[in-house]
DNA sequence: TGTATTTTTTTTGTATACAATTATTATGGC
DNA sequence: GCCATAATAATTGTATACAAAAAAAATACA
């Protein structure tokens, strides 16, 4: 049978509340988002069996709410289930990894192509915005992941394309289940905003063909990186 | 406040039931397929409300499977909530059937890139077979139709990226919402079986670049000849 | 008659009890 | 001691009752 091991439970034992929760929010919503962030931040590793009574109990809500943030982690490939047996955090394998990449430098080069076309100006303004404050957090790995992700959103927000970025947003999330970034490795975020530049530089001045092609080295730069980094299980 | 608007209820009186409901499959996932196939077929047109205890009430189940179901739905862009307001058949803009076609574009020619260069024999040999399946259906716009579906999903697999394949399948599935295929346009089927030629012989000579542009042409086709046919929504 | 306000009804959100299935533990035979 | 088998516990699947919110209807008032 399934062999779903016990691993060490170790719930976050205080509530992650960066929003406080007020009514407008539906407890499912509240739930999806704990969970997302206790993913994201690795205080769930990849394995981590997630069962419906002990996350209940834990936000304290019923197993209704519950049942209905882990099936949009499940959609979102953050958890997988197995039929009477419960859901556990996904683990990616390296073979998941390299098709998460291929995927990625296809759509973020057409990200950036559309965005060299249809960007406003107001977007064009955040993306450079975005290049300055990363440079005051080149030393911190940590913050130089999150303003990376905020940078990226904001290409696929100027591909105007909702699907493009419904699409984007789940791949980077999916990659998010790593425990580690590739801004843990010396000399990668300078690499990275170099990239960064080059892509901004290209959508600044409406060059389609140079920004796809920027943000496809990016990409490709971003998986060299990536894959000389270990991860969770061959 | 939201003026949800009580379309002409005509739920189907049978059941819909593809595969016979064994106790294999759960209630919920056998909501979500009668729910899907509703929609593909038409028989839910889009925008109509979707009310948990009337598909409840249907299918013979309680609430808990249809709100999975509709949970579903909504991930993948069938139906759409409003808070306390319910969910209704999604009704695809003008504009949202560009970013569709947008995508598939440069998905198609990814996934046919990648099955230029990994997919198997057995792979290509199906594709061949639904060429063959494709010519003697010329005359039945349905049958083209699901005979196309059935083939482009085999590039899909057959490019061995499971997210490349999960997207393409989920924007396959956003254009079934639409009530006309182009395949009922006269012609279509012919010129589009040409095009689905181009592609597989590309594939079958290992040519990535070729199986790459082909792909892309068709993808072309379609859009325009979609665009040419009206649809629900302006 | 039109409009604002209250009441009623409808519908979703949530909690909880029970059923069904699976995993685990205990037991017996060899 | 080891393997097969049966009893037990844990966990998900489902139904249903109740709460909360929103939409619709009814009423009061000008």
């Amino acid at each position: 049978m399934n062999k779903l091991e016990a691993l060490p439970k170790a719930w976050p034992t205080e509530i992650t509340t960066d929003p406080p929760r007020s009514a407008e929010t539906s407890r499912g919503q509240h739930v999806y988002a704990q969970l997302t962030a206790a993913i994201q931040t690795g205080r769930l590793q990849p394995g981590t069996r997630l069962r419906e009574v002990e996350i209940a109990a834990w936000l304290g809500v019923s197993r209704t709410p519950v049942r209905e943030a882990l099936k949009r982690l499940e959609a979102d490939g953050l958890a997988q289930a197995t039929p009477h047996a419960g859901m556990t955090v996904t683990t990616l394998s390296r073979q998941q990894i390299i098709e998460l990449y291929a995927m990625r430098i296809e759509l973020e080069g057409m990200a950036a192509r559309l965005a060299a076309q249809f960007a406003t100006d107001d977007e064009i303004a955040t993306l450079q915005a975005h290049l300055r404050a990363a440079e005051a957090t080149l030393e911190d790995a940590a913050a130089s992941a999150d303003g990376n992700r905020a940078f990226h959103a904001c290409i696929y927000r100027a591909s105007h394309n909702r699907y493009l970025l419904q699409t984007l947003d789940s791949l980077s999330t999916a990659l998010a289940l790593l425990p580690t970034t590739t801004y843990d490795i010396a000399g990668r975020p300078a690499a990275a905003l170099a990239e960064h530049r080059a892509i901004v530089e290209a959508i600044w001045a409406n060059a389609a063909d140079e920004a796809e092609a920027a943000a496809r080295a990016h990409m490709q730069g971003a998986q060299r990186a990536r894959l000389k980094l270990g991860f969770n299980s061959p």
